[in-house]
DNA sequence: TGTTGCCCTGACGCGGACGTCAAGGTCTAG
DNA sequence: CTAGACCTTGACGTCCGCGTCAGGGCAACA
């Protein structure tokens, strides 16, 4: 299989499986014309790191997981820096979401309090409208 | 006041000033030999702009508050544009919590498929660790 | 007069994940 | 032979909010 069909199989760009390869990432095997030939198993690769990046990983956070299945593992989460990963992020989405909530708060309290001072506001704003 | 004395007061680099006159946020007068001269005024507009950003407001979305300062009102957000940069930032904030929140449950899930499927895993969790 | 400290404009760098163009090589069908 | 579809590398553009030079001017003090 070369790009262009592993690319349209995958759903992205032939620009994104050669920025992959520039980062390690998915190596492919050349054709004596130089042509990149890929396997059906790194189809699985680019799944992998679609699903994550959907997820909001970056792609070096992705690495552990492509290795992984590189590696001969059944999932690209069966190996323990996967989980390390999974686990890292997890902790900063925590904290992004505290910050997140402080922020709104924040936020939210400063539109009460400037709607309040605003002499009368666009429209008086009834109890029940939320 | 110059741009030195100016940066040192807002705790910010002449470089973020000049960054913002570039942007039209904060014109400066000049002297006669081209140096930038601030007014005491100006300070409280850099403090707006931080304060904002520090919410994570881009500087596009500071701009109503700097202009509502700048025409003499007594708070940046005492005008109906300012007012309405923080309706749409509390919404966006709420969406991407939302969507944070899916991708955390999702993150987790994943974590503890894998940790389950994982042969005996790095060491036995206890049920009240988690 | 020289040094120091401030100021000026212009322009490139950064990070992330590519998009997009340029200029060319390769293979196949007609 | 040629058109067209595919492939190659290289390099610049994108978005944002600046950091960081480079190369100069201005002002004050010894």
């Amino acid at each position: 299989m070369r790009i262009g069909e592993l690319a349209e199989r995958a759903g992205v760009s032939t620009r994104t499986l050669r920025y992959y390869e520039s980062r390690g990432l998915i190596p492919a095997r050349r054709a004596v014309n130089g042509y990149r030939v890929y396997g059906d198993d790194d189809l699985r690769l680019v799944e992998q790191i679609r699903t994550l990046q959907d997820f909001g990983f970056g792609l070096e956070e992705t690495r552990p997981f492509v290795e992984c299945l590189r590696a001969g593992h059944p999932a690209g989460d069966s190996c323990p820096a996967s989980i390390a990963v999974y686990r890292a992020k997890l902790a900063e989405l925590d904290a992004l979401m505290d910050e997140l909530r402080a922020v709104r708060d924040q936020v939210r309290a400063q539109l009460l309090r400037a709607e309040a001072e605003s002499p009368g506001g666009p429209r008086p704003r009834c109890e029940l409208e939320g």
